[in-house]
DNA sequence: GATATAAATTTACGCGCGTTAAGTTTTATA
DNA sequence: TATAAAACTTAACGCGCGTAAATTTATATC
């Protein structure tokens, strides 16, 4: 019943009757040896069960198998989103993905880069923290080890850069609003804790003067990942104030508008485009939830698909080429205005 | 401005002036080795930036600081916050947490276990799929690394099992909506991804023959982790189809509430316990979203903390005491009601 | 069947560190 | 200052595998 213990390549390599060299060239890539060797090592493998110690492999390798993802909060449905089709793209090229989370802490960034580090990555994925990250240590971790930066950019992390069209995107949501009713007010946070927001800022006040109109801003307090809740407080506070000079307010991002449409709730307005609405509410990400709330929410996807296919691509080219990209090299993908019931 | 460099513990030993033993004394215990030795280490590990090589630590040490994860699900909200506090414990007990998704499939989950393996990890936290897990192959896992068996119950898998109660968190959201109003009627999915559903299910039923009630169950159709979606679609047709006989529902989990919420939203109807609502609706787990539906949802919360620092207490136990547990013990953590104004 | 070529085998070393044993130096205690 | 204990140093081996060189064996081609 029970299969015969086999400890090392050397008791394998016995085994199996082929010499123990040739197992290792075997393990490295099945196909670099004869198909007749091949099956002698692959009956053998079906009669014990052996596997080459993953780390005596990596010690002697140059390259691992191994591929770090970092995002700075993996409790955020976005992160936890893209994470996932980082993942399956990552294990269908034969790579074996290590995500870690930064849970918003610049330390624990840093602990998970150097964490990979000692695991000698092929290659990293890093959407860093942003404002707080500390910038010098990322570099001279991009320097050693071949990384590609993505969703959040920051200046000479990563020999690329991935990420989302802030400007087009922040862009396309202004124009339809502007078209179908009220000029926006822009709501955020005051110090948010990723820097996208910075760009979509910038974003609402030049296209806004360029289409004529005087930006409004309203900024929420508060610091941190708990964005939802931030959204719902300062919402709250903001509609009781009565300060939007319009019906028609642009979320900096999904979760802050998940916590203003339900602040807005509470307070018995009704969101939407109809005559009878008090508020249109506007949101950017596509957050998987922003299908769900109540009404549904309008919003500006992320090309989510596109940002992990090339983010891991860029990533294998990184790796089999060996030679580093001739200059960082920034592709923002397009986003796309996801027409729902609440603007 | 650049640091010496130093390649190995060898050549860290001549620049700090200590022999190499007495370093890999220092690394393995910092305070094994006399103060005035510490200080000369630490003195020299700030003039060049040298780190032992985790593979070559780990191939010789019989017990790695790794510790595993694996949960079902990383983009499901619960299981992000799950692992979220697992993480912040594992690190505060000096592990380095790795964490893995089975991204919901069977065979991604052996696929963990396996490359978990490989990494001889000290302990493992494992929350199975359930239903579809190979269960003889999680057990055979379970055999060779100290592994505690967390949020979904496989009977044999893992030498200990804590949870969520759910007879009893089923019970007092029963108990709480018989007593101020009319009784509940469940509804959940009839093929549910997670083993949990299940337990409620029955724990339903018995509750309301025992209060004199007969059960309702309505079933939703559809598979996997597209939960809101489900309960959206189904909600919504259970609703246009007039399915249900009292006007108060329990969905098994918060996700479905959270799409059944929008389906009620959408098709107009009030939700909440005034006397101008149409139907009262609670939730259960106390997902992350919960507090921002509109209504907020009335849920039974998980006692997230418990179970999380009783999950790697049990583990740390495992892995320091090395003698397993006479018996697998199962250990449930009761849910607390949540007062929101769903239900 | 002879020859060129491809693949396996044998032998041996190296990776970076854990660990042990014997001998030496430092510290604590008297 | 003597003495024992604690901590250190030196020397050497082992972990499991990658890899290279030299040699032998198997396959392909004509």
């Amino acid at each position: 019943m029970s299969k015969p213990k086999v400890r090392n390549m050397e008791e394998f390599s016995v085994f199996s009757g082929v010499s123990r060299p040739t197992v290792s060239k075997y393990f490295n890539d099945a196909d670099s040896v004869r198909a007749s060797t091949r099956q002698k090592i692959e009956r053998a493998l079906e009669q014990c069960d052996y596997r080459p110690n993953i780390f005596a492999i990596n010690q002697n390798r140059k390259l691992t198998k191994n591929f770090g993802i970092v995002v700075p909060y993996l409790a955020d449905p976005f992160f936890a989103e893209i994470a996932r089709r980082i993942e399956t793209l990552v294990i269908a090229a034969g790579f074996r993905p290590i995500l870690l989370s930064s849970h918003g802490d610049p330390e624990l960034e840093l602990g998970n880069l150097e964490a990979l580090r000692s695991i000698k990555p092929a290659g990293v994925l890093l959407a860093p923290l942003g404002r707080t990250s500390n910038r010098l240590a990322l570099e001279a971790f991009c320097a050693d080890v071949p990384t590609v930066n993505f969703d959040a950019n920051i200046e000479g992390v990563g020999r690329a850069f991935i990420g989302h069209n802030n400007d087009q995107a922040t862009e396309i949501m202004i124009e339809y609003l502007l078209r179908s009713g009220e000029p926006p007010v822009f709501f955020e946070m005051r110090t948010p804790p990723n820097p996208n927001a910075n760009k979509r800022r910038v974003a609402y006040i030049e296209t806004m003067e360029r289409r004529g109109h005087t930006p409004q801003i309203i900024q929420a307090e508060g610091e941190g990942w708990k964005i939802e809740e931030i959204g719902f407080r300062e919402g709250r506070r903001a509609i009781s104030e009565k300060l939007f000079s319009t019906n028609t307010v642009f979320c900096s991002n999904d979760r802050l508008a998940i916590g203003f449409l339900s602040a807005a709730y509470e307070l018995g307005l009704r969101i939407g485009r109809g005559d009878d609405c008090d508020l249109r509410v506007a949101g950017h990400d596509n957050h998987p939830f922003s299908r769900y709330t109540c009404p549904t929410l309008t919003t500006v996807s992320h090309n989510y698909t596109a940002i992990a296919q090339r983010s891991v691509e860029t990533v294998l080219s990184l790796i089999e080429s060996e030679a580093s990209l001739a200059q960082r090299e920034t592709t923002l993908f397009d986003g796309e205005l996801i027409m729902r019931a609440s603007a």
